[in-house]
DNA sequence: GTCACCGAGCGGC
DNA sequence: CTCAGACCGATTCGG
DNA sequence: CCGAATCGGTCTGAGGCCGCTCGGTGAC
């Protein structure tokens, strides 16, 4: 059995270095000590979760319980732990300090190990119907109960999902490939065909990574796009053509095909099939085995529809009954295997070519795509995509090989924010983490008439310094101090970017913005020349019309 | 006892 | 999904 | 020609809005 004091203490060591050599070597040193049990455990933990993707369990133990059970624990007000927070602004250093102080400390204190706890979060994992939500909370006040304050500190963060020790999956495969003398090369690819990097590292230590490859209903990593940064930049490296492919706006999906059988994939690897009964026939009917990739989008007759109607139809558990309403398109522009061939190493223009000769019929249809050699025929392509109602372009090379889990720059996606808008700030709200103690996160709105409208909030975009200005001039300028939250005088106008606009009643505005951010701070504008909410219902009513 | 609603958790972008 | 910042290896520049 | 400065790729971290499901709870 492996305890968990070290393995938190492992987890201390690497987050205090800042050197990602000495993170993979202090993690490496560690790994190669554990049994296998344990080793599968902490790998698994160290990507963030407590079981792997696609496992149809979920813990469902988040903030909140976590809170709760810390209060029961330490006695602690919600006043006091949102103070503790503001302070650390972490709650897995709040979970730390409020174990040290703990009421009823046990006197005997079974040691924490990896294997106990992992099998007690799989039965709260597993739990079902009434008294579960209470169940998951025993378990984690059981846990906790037995836990010393690091040992909590790091117990909470994997439960959060996010250890914030500076290294995450690509330094964590090489820390596995250093543990077990194997090449980082194999162990990533076995990553991402497995997405299960627990059982990657067992596998690299018995010297059976080679073993890894493409198998059917074993979903693995999507291959991703990058962000094009200037049109013209896929012929920076001279003449050369390319595909541009529409953008869906949708959710990607892996269709994997053998026998009677037909299972889709969301990007967590999760099963969707049961959510889009209506395209089971079609995707049999594609091709006898093959695994393909595509984007799935909400489609209202002739062009897509807002990806907010898709939304009704994911993880739906009555998919027949919506299915008449809001009916769906599978947009395929990739095959992956065909039969036993495994085609990922092909350049993209044989697997399409492959892909072409598939029987595509009713939803499932071929994505929209064509050659280019220039700026000027990427230019009309964009074009054409928002035309047929898209967001965008991918741009891809036509000599790449399919590369899971990769962002690079052999697939770059194109689209345009939708506008900008200037709004005023009228909250301001600390930060979590590195940004614990600055006032990163702005409440904004927009003139109706003479009262300011919210309409969102916006974090990305500024830059540290500016983030340090702003935090000063709000303590200056606050109006009500809610402790997390303080509403500010009027007086800050920024510039805001984002790529659409929707009806929602989270704000009083009545309208959201999505992917919001910030492009600068406006100094020369003053708050009465800021946005308007007749423009945002305008921006609503131009994307509607397309 | 039933039902409607709410908050939490999760995963989609 | 977004963007900023940090690290690291590769490349270029200056002495 | 070698060491220093700089560049680019890659990784990490922080935080936004939407809609579904489920368990818990309060109203009737």
């Amino acid at each position: 059995m492996a305890r968990w004091a070290e393995f938190a203490a492992t987890l201390d060591a690497v987050s205090r270095t800042p050197s990602k050599r000495e993170k993979v070597t202090l993690l490496a040193a560690y790994l190669r000590r554990l049994p296998e049990e344990a080793l599968r455990v902490a790998c698994t933990y160290l990507t963030g979760r407590v079981l792997p993707p696609g496992d149809p369990d979920k813990l469902q133990i988040g903030w909140s319980t976590i809170v709760e059970v810390l209060k029961e624990l330490s006695g602690a007000t919600d006043r006091e732990v949102s103070e503790l927070y503001l302070r650390w602004g972490d709650l897995g250093d709040v979970a730390a300090e409020l174990v040290a102080r703990r009421r009823a400390v046990p006197l005997f204190r079974e040691p924490l190990t990896l294997e106990g706890a992992h099998a007690q979060l799989r039965r709260a994992a597993a739990a079902r119907g009434k008294g579960a939500a209470e169940f998951r909370a025993a378990v984690l006040r059981a846990l906790l109960e037995q836990a010393q304050p690091m040992e909590a500190k790091f117990l909470v963060r994997v439960l959060t999902g996010d250890l914030r020790i500076g290294l995450k999956e690509g330094l964590l495969q090489e820390a596995v490939a250093e543990a077990f003398g194997a090449r980082p090369g194999a162990v990533r690819r076995a990553d991402l065909l497995s997405s299960d990097l627990g059982e990657v590292a067992c596998q690299a230590r018995r010297g059976e990574l080679a073993a890894a490859s493409l198998r059917y209903f074993r979903p693995f990593r999507f291959m991703l796009a990058g962000t094009l940064a200037d049109p013209a930049e896929p012929f920076h490296d001279g003449p050369q053509e390319v595909l541009a492919e529409d953008k869906y706006d949708g959710v990607r999906v892996q269709v994997h095909r053998l026998g009677d059988r037909v299972t889709l994939y969301s990007r967590t690897l999760d099963d969707v099939t049961d959510s889009f009964p209506e395209l089971r026939q079609p995707l049999l009917q594609l091709g006898p085995a093959y695994i393909a990739d595509g984007e799935l989008v909400a489609w209202a007759g002739q062009r897509p529809a807002p990806f907010q109607r898709l939304q009704q139809r994911l993880r739906r558990l009555d998919p027949f009954q919506v299915a008449e309403q809001v009916p769906v398109a599978l947009f395929l522009f990739d095959v992956l295997k065909l039969g036993e061939q495994d085609l990922m190493d092909l350049p993209l223009a044989e697997r399409r070519q492959r892909l072409q000769a598939m029987e595509f019929s009713g939803p499932v249809r071929l994505a929209s795509a064509r050659p280019v050699r220039d700026v000027a025929s990427l230019r009309e392509a964009f074009r054409d995509a928002r035309e047929r109602g898209n967001e965008g372009l991918v741009v891809k090379r036509l000599d790449a090989p399919y590369r899971p889990g990769r962002r690079g720059g052999l697939w770059l996606k194109w689209k345009e924010p939708l506008a900008t808008l200037d709004v005023v700030v009228v909250g301001a709200e600390y930060g979590h983490g590195k940004r614990a103690g600055w006032l990163s996160d702005y409440t904004f709105a927009v003139w109706d008439g003479d009262r300011l409208r919210v309409v969102g909030k916006a974090y990305s975009g500024l830059q540290d310094a500016e983030i340090a200005e702003l935090t000063q001039f709000f303590l200056h300028h606050t109006v009500r101090d809610f402790g997390h939250f303080k509403a500010v005088e009027p007086k800050v106008v920024l510039e805001v970017a984002f790529d659409a606009v929707t009806r929602s009643d989270r704000h009083d505005s009545g309208y959201a913005l999505r992917f919001p951010r910030i492009v600068r701070v406006r100094a020369d504008k003053t708050p009465r020349e800021a946005s308007t909410l007749e423009e945002v219902e305008a921006l609503y009513r131009q994307q509607r019309e397309g």
